[in-house]
DNA sequence: CTATATGCAAAGTATTTGCAACATT
DNA sequence: AATGTTGCAAATACTTTGCATATAG
């Protein structure tokens, strides 16, 4: 099932899992490329997309899409299933885990005689410090 | 705040909505455009989109992004906030109504000291027709 | 040393926009 | 007749890919 393929250890990776996982927030492809550029760090922009959808794949990382279609990453702590509140001005994003909407979903999708069913659920705001500023 | 913004009454538009109001299945902008050459309409796809996005602002349609981060539309019974059991295989969708979630989600984000919050959520799965299709 | 990963730039997609021709009101 | 709308093509924006070179193991 889980085919043996390589994957080299590289410092491009590690800066990459490295930002990820330092922050609390949602990132682009591109703002983690301009954040590693920030740092120094001279990497491409074709290796930090390749990076991504890496651990994309091993579910090291979440992956979610933003309104006007980017798709947006953030370091996960479990291979658990959840969901997250997301701050749509700064990125900001807690994790919640809940069965309370597991379970009705798949009732529901049970209800109308569905099978191999899963959701998708993003709780969208402002967090309480990008609320105050009101401008 | 509505500002008085005058739209024209096109058999364009007019295409576009009477196809998804036909249907229960979320599509594309570019199947949209597709299925309305097949039926012999030639629209552009340039109009197609701005048909969309007009329609999705008033929201008579309601969108959703696909995995790969294309915008899907269907038509959406009701000005009310609800969300969608979609069929991975075949696009068919049923609209959910509940309070359950939308009581849960406004709570928990309040709970983190979020404001004017909002969300996202679909379940998706097999409907029981492509269940039974095992190949 | 050898195969995999990187980096650049070119290629792909999906969507938006400028503008002249056109059709609704 | 006047202005919103269409359609095409060029322009964007994000992401993927080809290929020569660098590098981890």
């Amino acid at each position: 099932m889980t085919n043996t393929r390589p994957t080299r250890q590289t410092w491009q990776k590690a800066a990459v899992r490295d930002l990820l996982e330092g922050g609390e927030e949602f990132r682009t492809a591109q703002q983690i490329h301009d954040l590693l550029r920030d740092s120094g760090a001279k990497v491409g922009l074709a290796t930090v997309y390749r990076a991504l959808q890496a651990m994309a794949e091993s579910d090291e990382v979440d992956v979610l899409r933003t309104p006007d279609g980017e798709a947006a990453y953030r370091a996960c702590s479990s291979g658990q299933h959840h969901h997250h509140l997301v701050c749509r001005a700064c990125g900001y994003s807690i994790e919640i885990a809940t069965h309370i909407v597991e379970d009705w979903a798949a009732s529901v999708a049970k209800a109308h005689g569905f099978t191999d069913t899963g959701h998708e659920l993003e709780i969208f705001g402002l967090c309480q410090n990008c609320s105050g500023q009101s401008r």
